[in-house]
DNA sequence: GAAGATTGATGAATCAATCTTT
DNA sequence: AAAGATTGATTCATCAATCTTC
């Protein structure tokens, strides 16, 4: 991690954008470059947290899934739409969690193309203290107070859905873990 | 990407969290996982707006820098600070944008240690056509109004301070672009 | 033909080690 | 010894193409 510098760099750019083009391009591009560093910040931390695990921040939102799971098991295709990842990384992912032993991949008892990932014992382990860990920092937040992590919650739950990651309905009825 | 889901995954994961721990860890990690998505939506968007310029945001990010350099040149290792990247980073996108013909290396005048990346004729074309196109998409922030961008990014703010991304001291003076 | 998953290749980011210059 | 940059190796994510099963 380069030095500290003496200035913020991001009210910086904004200043020579406002310059050089219209203010009106100021607001945006300083919010994504914001989202773009703190990501940068808290995943790292995280991943700090997590490396005594044997975790990542992926395998970790892998394992945690599986862990709610009704049956502790979920066909990877469903991983995938939950994590908002591509199938690529779910079976990259799968295949971390499995040489670790903290799950397993089974057969999917009627459709033969699918394949279930299933939390072990010792995942639930895993995942009990590698979750421990994560809060004991807070999922790396400090210093935000809980209205402002709740705020930017809310905020970014626009993007998301606008993206369409899903599809803002009712109440959002339990999701069904089980195929 | 795969297809949308009829709830909000976030949502869920914060009721199963609520459920099995303890409330005050629900804001955090909820807050955490929007960034991590909105990131991920984001910076997707950007790169296909670039892509058609050969450029990816790391390399637009470093192009612009050099583009508002005083003498559009900047040492390595100042672009690597400003960026907050790794120096192996810094590295790897200069010689993207070199391969390209949109900046070159060139010798610090005094410090051999030193090598300076140069913005090209073409580089300033390429930054002022690829701004554009991020320009015409609002960098990707639609939804969200000003007054939600400001907001994001004041929050965020005290994170990176807290980071230590740089060190929270006056008005800042306008930053040094040269040694 | 379409769904589900995997393989192989590509691009980006970090780390450890190395090399030159100060 | 310390600063600046590069190389090589590792990890992660995505893409295109492939394979099996429905």
């Amino acid at each position: 991690m380069p030095a500290p510098l003496d200035f913020d760099p991001i009210e910086e750019a904004g200043r020579q954008w406002q310059e050089r083009w219209d203010e009106r391009f100021v607001a945006p591009m300083k919010a994504v470059t914001s989202v773009m560093r703190v990501q940068q910040i808290w995943l790292a931390e995280m991943n700090e947290a997590l490396a005594p695990h044997g975790l990542t921040f992926a395998r970790y939102e892998a394992l945690m899934l599986l862990c709610f799971a009704r049956k502790g098991a979920l066909p990877l295709g469903k991983i995938g739409s939950r994590l908002q990842v591509h199938p690529t990384s779910v079976t990259n992912v799968i295949d971390g969690l499995e040489s670790d032993g903290l799950a397993r991949r089974v057969a999917h008892p009627s459709d033969r193309r699918t394949t279930l990932a299933e939390i072990t014992a010792n995942g639930r382990r895993v995942a009990k203290a590698a979750t421990a860990d994560l809060h004991a920092i807070n999922f790396a937040t400090e210093p935000l107070s809980e209205a402002e992590l709740t705020a930017l919650t809310t905020v970014l739950r626009k993007v998301r859905a606008a993206a369409g990651d899903f599809s803002e309905t009712t109440g959002a009825a339990a999701a069904a873990d089980n195929p």
